[in-house]
DNA sequence: ATCAGATATAGCTTTTAACTATAGCTATTT
DNA sequence: AAATAGCTATAGTTAAAAGCTATATCTGAT
C-alpha cells in the first residue's frame, strides 16, 4: 500500500472528484484516475462509483477513508516528530501593506499547515526576505514572480454622493470632484496623468496613507477615493463603488522570488491553488 | 514518507546489517543504503551508525523502530480488514511424510504470516495440489522445482553397538548387519545395489515404513537403520549415527510446482531464504 | 439533440528504483 | 605488517512506475 495513493484517495473523497483532487494534488487527472483504480486493485473493491458529476464514495470507500486519515496522520507524526527535534527551517516572507487581512491569513495559514516544521516571519516588503508578496510594479529586476491576485482600482464614493446614482462614471464626471489622494498608490500616477492631459482636475482634500483611513474619510463625506477592489473592501455596503469607463486600473498582486527552496515549492504550489480557483 | 522504505528500516533494524537485510527484502543491498539514506534525509537523522560489522541504530534509528513497526502494521491492518472480506484465496500444498515436523512449520508459518489472506490446506503429496514439497526423485515430468533442504541418509545405530566406536564405516562393515528396512525409501534402492554388487549381505529384521518407528526399533536394539539426516533427527543422542565411506546417499527435498501463481511467488521467496542461510 | 463537465484510455516521457560492478573501509587472521 | 573477508558507499546502467498530453466516452442538464 502506498503512502502516496492514499493521499490522493484522500482528497479524492473529499473532493467528490477525480478532477478536482488532481488539481488540489498538482498533478493530472489520469494520474488520480490510476491510484485510485490500483488501491481498487489491491484491496479487490470498488472505493468509488463514477458518474457524469463526480464520484461518490462506496460503502467500502467510506470505510476506507477514516483509516486513511490517520494512517496518514500517524506517518506525518512520525515524520514531524524527528523533523521538528532539528533546526526548524525559517522562512521571512516580505508583505506590502493593505493587501487584505482575510485572504492573506487564508494563504499563510494554508502555507504553515503544509509546512508544520517551518518558523514564518513576516517582514515589511523592504526587508531582507526569502520571498515577497507585492504589487507587481514593486517587483526588482532579479526577481522571478507568480500572478496571486489580481484586481481594479475602484472609486469609491459616499453612499448619497450624486455620482453613485450614475451607472457608469466617465473622466469628465470626475472634474473638480473632491478627492482623497492616498499615496503611496500605483494607480494615482496613472490616473493623474490622464487627467492632466485631458485637462481634468481634481479638488484633492486630503492626502493621507492607508486604505482603512481613505474609506473613512469617504464615509465621512470629505470626497471620494480611489482604492483597489479586493473582496474584504467591497464587503462595505455602506459605500459604492464604481470602475471609470474607458480606464483601466489594475493591480497585479504577485508572489516574488529570486531562488527556489523547497519552502518556495511549496508556498508557489499554495498560490498556484489560489489563482486557479 | 514511503511504507516500502520503512520496511526496509524495519529489516535493516532487526538484522543489523544493511546486506542481511538486502536478501531478506529479496532486493540488492545498494538498494537498502538508498533507501535508508532517503528516510535519513527526509527525517533529517542519522539512523544508523555504519560499521565493518554492520550497523548500529543510532538513538534515533532506536526511536523510529517502534514507530514503524507500528504503522506498517496499521498499513497491513486496513488492507486485511477489506482483504479478508473477498475472496480468501486458498493453496493446496502437497507433502511428502517424513520431512520433520519443525522446520516444515516453520517454513509453513512465515508462508501464511506472508499471506495472511491466504487459506492453506496441507494435503498427502499425491493428491492435486498448487505446489508440492517432496523429494526430487518424486518429480513429475512437468514440474519445475527449487531446491529446499538437502541431507545425507546416515547408518543409525544403537549407541552401545560396536559400529559406533569406528569413526568410519565401510561398506564390508555391513555385511550380516542387523537391520531394519524402511520402505518405501529412495535411498534403500540404491544401497540394496552397491551391496549386491559387492556380494554383501544384510540380515534384514524388519520390514516397516515410518522413520520414527525405524528409531524406535534401532533404539531397542533390534538393529541398524538408514535415515534421512536432518536436523530433527539427529537431535536423538540416544542413537548414534554414521555416514557409510564410499557411498553417498543424499536425498534433495524440492518444493516442485507447475504454474506459477502470486501466492506461489511468496512461497519460492520464502524456500529462497531458507536455502540461502 | 446538443453541450458541458466528468472519467477512462492510449501513447509517450520523465522519474524513480532497481541491478551490477567496484571502490573503500575496518576488524580479523596469517 | 600484510592479506583477507565482510561490510557499506558510489557510479553507471536498465527497467518499471508514475507522470503528462491528447482524446475518446459517458451522462446529466440545457
Amino acid at each position: 500500500m502506498d503512502l502516496k495513493h492514499l493521499n490522493y484517495f484522500i482528497t479524492v473523497y473529499e473532493q467528490k472528484s477525480f478532477s478536482s483532487a488532481a488539481k488540489y494534488c498538482f498533478i493530472a487527472q489520469p494520474s488520480i484516475s490510476a491510484a485510485v483504480a490500483q488501491l481498487e486493485q489491491e484491496l479487490q473493491q470498488v472505493l468509488f462509483t463514477r458518474h457524469a458529476r463526480g464520484v461518490t464514495p462506496t460503502e467500502q470507500g467510506e470505510k476506507l477513508y477514516p483509516l486513511a486519515k490517520q494512517l496518514i496522520g500517524q506517518a506525518d507524526a512520525i515524520k514531524q516528530t524527528f523533523l521538528s527535534q532539528g533546526i526548524q527551517q525559517s522562512f521571512r516572507l516580505g508583505v506590502t501593506k493593505g493587501l487584505g487581512v482575510k485572504r492573506m491569513s487564508a494563504l499563510l495559514n494554508d502555507f504553515t499547515s503544509a509546512e508544520t516544521t517551518m518558523e514564518l516571519t513576516l517582514v515589511p516588503q523592504h526587508e531582507n526576505s526569502d520571498a515577497r508578496i507585492i504589487i507587481k510594479e514593486e517587483l526588482k529586476d532579479e526577481e522571478k514572480y507568480h500572478l496571486i491576485w489580481q484586481e481594479d482600482y475602484l472609486l469609491v464614493l459616499p453612499i448619497n454622493h450624486p455620482l453613485s446614482l450614475k451607472d457608469e462614471i466617465q473622466l469628465t464626471d470626475l472634474d473638480g470632484l473632491a478627492f482623497i489622494q492616498r499615496s503611496p498608490c500605483n494607480a494615482w500616477q496613472m490616473l493623474n496623468d490622464t487627467l492632466t492631459l485631458s485637462g481634468i482636475q481634481l479638488d484633492i482634500r486630503a492626502k493621507i496613507q492607508t486604505i482603512d483611513y481613505a474609506l473613512g474619510l469617504v464615509r465621512a463625506g470629505l470626497g471620494c477615493a480611489l482604492v483597489p477592489a479586493h473582496p474584504e473592501i467591497i464587503e462595505n455596503t455602506d459605500l459604492t463603488f464604481k470602475a471609470i469607463d474607458k480606464l483601466q486600473l489594475t493591480r497585479e498582486i504577485v508572489l516574488a522570488y529570486q531562488h527556489t527552496t523547497p519552502l518556495l515549492r511549496t508556498l508557489k504550489q499554495q498560490v498556484k491553488l489560489i489563482s486557479e480557483f
